[in-house]
Parts: C-alpha cells; sequence; structure tokens
RNA sequence: GUUCUUGUAGCUCAGCUGGAUAGAGCAGCAGUUUCCUAAACUGUGUGUCGGAGGUUCAAGUCCUCUCAAGAACACCA
C-alpha cells in the first residue's frame, strides 16, 4: 500500500502550483485517518499555508479541483476543513496488500534490515544461588522477545546470560554454608535451601560487623582462587544451573552463552591498566574511580575497591572489551532493570576510554524496564517475599487445564503448557516496558480480552477453518471485490502494516508494539468472522475469505512466535 | 537534597515523529449459540489527559514551572 501513498503524493505534487514542496515532503505529510469517514488517506493542508498564502481550507478545496482522479486507484477526494481526504478503491487496497503477502507468505513480516550485523542481547541474568522470581521474569521474556526480533529483521542474533556469578553476595553463601551446611539436603530443591543459608548468614551480617568483615575477606579469597571456596561456588552454580533451566525450559527461551561475571574476574587488569594508562583513573577514599562530572555525571564510576577487590562494574566493562573482540558486535543491548539506570550510564561512559572503535561504544544500549512489586511491597529475597516463576507458571497451567475440562481435546497437558505460559509471557509483554508494575495473580491468570489465551484462541480458529475447507487458495483465485465491505478491509489494512510494526518496535526495543497489534489483528480478525460466513457454497467468496484467513493465520503465528508463544493446534 | 522515570475512564493501559469528535481491555449492566470452537461477539462511559503558564493555524503529545508516586545517588549487583 506504499505504493498507493505514493500515487497520492504524486497527485498532489503535480496539482501544486508551487515547485518547493517535493514529493517526498508531501509524503511525509501524508497520513491516516483515525475515522474511516475521512477516507484512507489523508493530507493536512496546514503546513503548506503559509508557503502558499492561503487558507488551509482553500488550499484544499483548490486541490481537489485540479486533482484528476480518472484512472487513478482514486475513488473520490473530498475537502473537509483543511484536509484532503482520498478515498481509494477498496479493491486496489485488497490487491496492494495480498501481493505484498504473496511474496513472503510464511516468512511474512520479515525484514532484512540488519543483514550482515550482528547484534547482542544481554538477558536474564539471574544471580546464582538465588530463586528465580517474577521479578527475573521480565528480563528474561522482554530479552528474548528482542532476540527473536532482531532476527527476524535480519541480524545475526547472540544471547548472552550474563550470570550473578560472583561477588561479596558468595563470599556471604560460602560462610553461611561453612556453618551451617551439614544442616541442609542439598539434592533435592537446592536453591530454596541455598537462600535460607542465605537468608541467614544475612541476619548475622547485620547483627555482628565482624562476620560481614569476614565475609568481605572471603570474598578477596574467592577472586584469589582459594581452592575450598572455589570448589563450593562450582557446587552453588551448577545445583543453580539446573534448575534455572526448568524455568528456561518452560518459557522456551535459550541462550548462546552463559558467560557470567565470574568469567570475567581475570580480565579485569585490562581495563585498570588501559584507564591508568590513559590517565582516567584517580583515587578517591582508598578507592580507585574515574570521574565523570564533566559527563553531566556526579557519581564517579568506582573501578577498583579501596580493599583491592573488583567490583560489577570493572566486570562490566571488561565483558565490553571481551565481546567486542570476540563478537565484533554492531549493537550490544542490556535488558536490565531500570534501577541501574546510573550504572549503565557510568560505564557506557567509561566504556570510552577503552581506546575501543566507536563502532563498540555507540552500540551499547541499556533497555531498561519498570519494577515489579508485590501487593505488600517490594520483593525481596533475603526477606524471604516473592513469588517464585515456576510456582506463577504452574498456576497458570492448571488454571488452562479447567477452562478445557469439559471440552474433547487431545494432548490436553501440552495445550494447557502452551496456553498457560503463553498467558504469562503476554502478560509481561503487554505494557511498555517501562512502566512499574504491581503483581496481581488475577490478572496474570486472566484468560480474557486482551490476554495470550485470546490471541492464541483466533489464531486456532483460523487454523480450524482452513483445515475445515481443506485447502488453502492461492493468491490468483481471490476475487478482490469479495473482500470490500468493512470488517474485511479493517483486517487487510491492519495486517499489511505487519512489517512496520516489526520495525517499530525493533527501533524502540520495545515487544508490547508487537503484543498489542497481535491484539488488533486477532480482535479484526473476530469482527470479521462474526460478520462474514467464510465456508459456503459460492467457491468466489470462499476462496477469498480463506485467503484472509490465511493471511490472519501467519501474521498471528508470527507476531506470536516473535514474543516467544507457541500456537496450540486446536484449544 | 540532586538526577532519571511515571501520572490519560472505577481498575490496568494504548494514543504512530504535534493534526479532525482522546481509545481498548477488565470490572458492572443488558443481549447473542438449531449457524465455520462462546477462551467469542453486540450494546452500554458526564475523562479538569496531575496542575499552571508558554510555543503553534493546531498540544494528551513540544518548552518552562509546579504537585504526586517510584527509582538511583561510592566501595551490593
Amino acid at each position: 500500500m506504499d505504493d498507493i501513498k505514493e500515487v497520492i503524493a504524486k497527485l498532489i505534487e503535480n496539482a501544486i502550483e508551487n515547485s518547493e514542496i517535493n514529493t517526498q515532503e508531501i509524503k511525509e505529510y501524508i497520513e491516516i485517518p483515525k475515522e474511516e469517514s475521512n477516507g484512507d488517506y489523508a493530507f493536512p493542508c496546514f503546513k503548506l499555508a503559509k508557503v502558499l498564502r492561503q487558507a488551509p481550507n482553500q488550499i484544499a478545496e483548490n486541490l481537489k479541483n485540479n486533482i484528476i482522479t480518472d484512472g487513478t486507484v482514486i475513488d473520490k477526494i473530498e475537502s473537509v476543513s483543511g484536509y484532503l481526504n482520498f478515498f481509494v478503491d477498496k479493491s486496489q487496497i485488497v490487491k496492494s496488500a495480498i501481493e505484498k503477502f504473496d511474496i513472503q507468505k510464511k516468512d511474512y513480516g520479515k525484514l532484512d534490515v540488519g543483514n550482515g550485523k550482528r547484534v547482542l542481547v544481554e538477558y536474564s541474568s539471574p544471580n546464582i544461588a538465588k530463586p528465580f522470581h517474577i521479578g527475573h521474569l521480565k528480563t528474561t521474556i522482554i530479552g528474548n522477545a528482542l532476540y527473536n526480533i532482531y532476527k527476524y529483521c535480519g541480524y545475526e542474533t547472540i544471547s548472552l546470560n550474563h550470570l550473578g556469578d560472583y561477588g561479596t553476595q558468595f563470599a556471604k553463601l560460602i560462610e553461611g554454608y561453612k556453618r551451617w551446611g551439614k544442616e541442609y539436603d542439598l539434592s533435592t530443591n537446592a536453591i530454596d535451601k541455598l537462600s535460607e543459608i542465605y537468608k541467614r548468614i544475612n541476619e548475622l551480617c547485620e547483627e555482628d560487623e565482624n562476620v560481614l568483615e569476614e565475609c568481605r575477606q572471603t570474598f578477596k579469597k574467592l577472586e584469589g582462587g582459594d581452592e575450598y571456596c572455589v570448589k563450593l561456588w562450582n557446587e552453588f552454580k551448577e545445583l543453580s544451573l539446573k534448575e534455572f533451566d526448568k524455568i528456561y525450559d518452560l518459557l522456551n527461551v535459550k541462550f548462546d552463552s552463559y558467560k557470567g561475571e565470574a568469567f570475567y574476574s581475570d580480565k579485569m587488569q585490562e581495563v585498570i591498566d588501559i584507564l591508568e594508562k590513559n590517565g582516567k583513573l584517580t583515587e578517591s577514599q582508598g578507592a580507585k574511580v574515574v570521574d565523570l562530572t564533566d559527563k553531566g555525571i556526579k557519581a564517579p564510576c568506582i573501578i577498583q575497591k579501596s580493599n583491592g577487590s573488583s567490583i560489577y562494574a570493572t566486570r562490566d566493562l571488561a565483558a565490553i572489551l571481551y565481546r567486542a573482540r570476540t563478537y565484533d558486535f554492531d549493537k550490544c543491548i542490556y535488558v536490565v532493570g531500570e534501577e541501574q539506570n546510573l550504572h549503565f550510564k557510568q560505564v557506557f561512559e567509561v566504556a570510552k576510554y577503552l581506546d575501543l572503535d566507536e563502532k563498540y561504544t555507540n552500540g551499547l544500549e541499556h533497555v531498561s524496564y519498570g519494577m515489579i512489586f508485590l501487593p505488600e511491597g517490594k520483593m525481596s529475597t533475603r526477606k524471604g517475599n516473592f513469588v517464585k516463576v515456576e510456582d506463577l507458571l504452574n498456576e497458570s497451567i492448571s488454571k488452562a487445564k479447567e477452562i478445557m475440562q469439559d471440552r474433547s481435546l487431545e494432548d490436553k497437558e501440552k495445550i494447557a503448557k502452551q496456553v498457560g505460559i503463553g498467558a504469562v509471557i503476554f502478560e509481561d509483554l503487554k505494557e511498555s516496558r517501562i512502566k512499574n508494575q504491581i503483581f496481581d495473580l488475577n490478572e496474570a491468570l486472566n484468560f480474557n480480552g486482551e490476554t495470550g489465551p485470546y490471541v492464541q484462541y483466533m489464531a486456532v480458529r483460523t487454523k480450524s477453518v482452513l483445515d475445515k475447507a481443506g485447502y488453502v487458495p492461492n493468491k490468483d483465485d481471490v476475487d478482490f471485490n469479495v473482500l470490500t465491505d468493512d470488517s474485511s478491509i479493517k483486517l487487510m489494512k491492519l495486517i499489511n502494516n505487519f512489517d512496520k510494526i516489526i520495525l517499530n518496535s525493533m527501533d524502540k526495543n520495545e515487544p508490547s508494539i508487537i503484543t498489542r497489534y497481535s491484539v488488533d489483528v486477532a480482535k479484526a480478525y473476530s469482527i470479521f468472522y462474526n460478520n462474514n460466513k467464510i465456508l459456503s457454497e459460492d467457491r468466489e467468496s470462499q476462496n477469498a475469505r480463506l485467503y484472509l484467513t490465511y493471511m490472519t493465520k501467519i501474521t498471528l503465528e508470527n507476531a506470536l512466535k516473535l514474543l516467544g508463544i507457541e500456537v496450540p493446534e486446536k484449544m
């Protein structure tokens, strides 16, 4: 339908007796009216008022008289209060949309803007030995969706799970294990027990400053490669990964690399050396820092603690060096909560002092998202008030099962999983990333209205209609005029927008744009379905409607796939 | 205190890079299954777009100020 826009722009250009305004400019001004009664395209004449020294409504009126629509795709033109409204021949809209779809079919919406470029997506990055709660869900789900979206746009995409497997917290755990390890059997529910130990040692640290100091010393030992500490650390890590993989399997999330913070522990010295060489390191209160006040950041970035041990900023910097060399990335995005805004601002600034090519430092981007609260407040692993992802998913799955119990379906187990998990993923991708969210179980388990199951249901519906028909018609067998009613046109126009939606979603790193779009398509199909009998004796109209059903099916499936949601065969 | 983010219907949120009468879902109420799956569809809303100024032919959208909520602000990540 871009071709139609082009035609309109040309028509307008030819009608304007002023060469200062070119087609490109006009094309940018052309918009799609919200109200259908205002046509398919509209050209606001206000911007021309100054150039042409005429009132907008007069310009519109003149243009209307000067534009010759004979032999074009334009049915009629109306001039309404400064707007020039274009009504396009409906069958042309249908034709244009179908031809565009037919080129790609199953790959509909796929783009090539990223061809030859590589993007790294760091996400999930849970802390070892801590329960995977709903606070970690957003980064995992958003990151996975972005990974899919970039890939669909032609990028070579690499997913990184930057495990939180380092730091004083570990030393605390080791200290706790030393004290009470014998009381726990780590062969089952390891994470629950480890977090219990973590909770206990934290309480002790709060009571006794000496214990905290002991933990800091233990961290130094761990960093120094102390055998006992490293052995424990490895054990904890393996136990944790096993638990995380259970959830990643459920969510169908995969990582190309699990290199956590510890991996960079021996790569930090280089960061310090380069910064030192470039004269960027200063001593402050015993610590080595990079001052960033000239960059408008008041807080300095700590590179080395006063006791000589490392800090996470240094590890992130080492990771940037490593990734630039290993992956030669064009873009490296970090899907991490907004509470780390300052941290990434600092790290990205300091990265510019690491003698890296600008390509890399310009490609760094923090994709932040809002916080999740429980109705009773902030979640805290230490205090033990959190909702585990595993529990949430299981609850969602049993809810799906419950709804299905009276239906005769095969493999309800599988369907319940697809629907239950789809609902949770969808819920997390529905709103703009940045919004804070108070977790509401009822809302998460609501399967009616603008939800995952709703969109899945519509996708399944397209499948069963096609199944019942037993064939997918050929493009050439479609009579475009069958699809010119309001509900068909609306659906057709929406489907035609898919590529623009994907591009927009990628540009903004905002999967919710696709989520909302999928609801729009599903809703439009539902209305179309209710208004039109698809399967009928009339072969002409059946073919046309079946083809639109096929277009809807592919669009919904691809949209959901980008979000990381499966479509069941039946539900 | 400083910086960042958010503020749109009872609740949760859309609102494209300023454009025509600000939209959905949920909750509520009232309807729709001899007809391709009712996880559906139809109808039903008196909104100071947090407030005040300003820019513009045009502001929910841009600028300034202000109020409220959340977050961050040196050796946790």
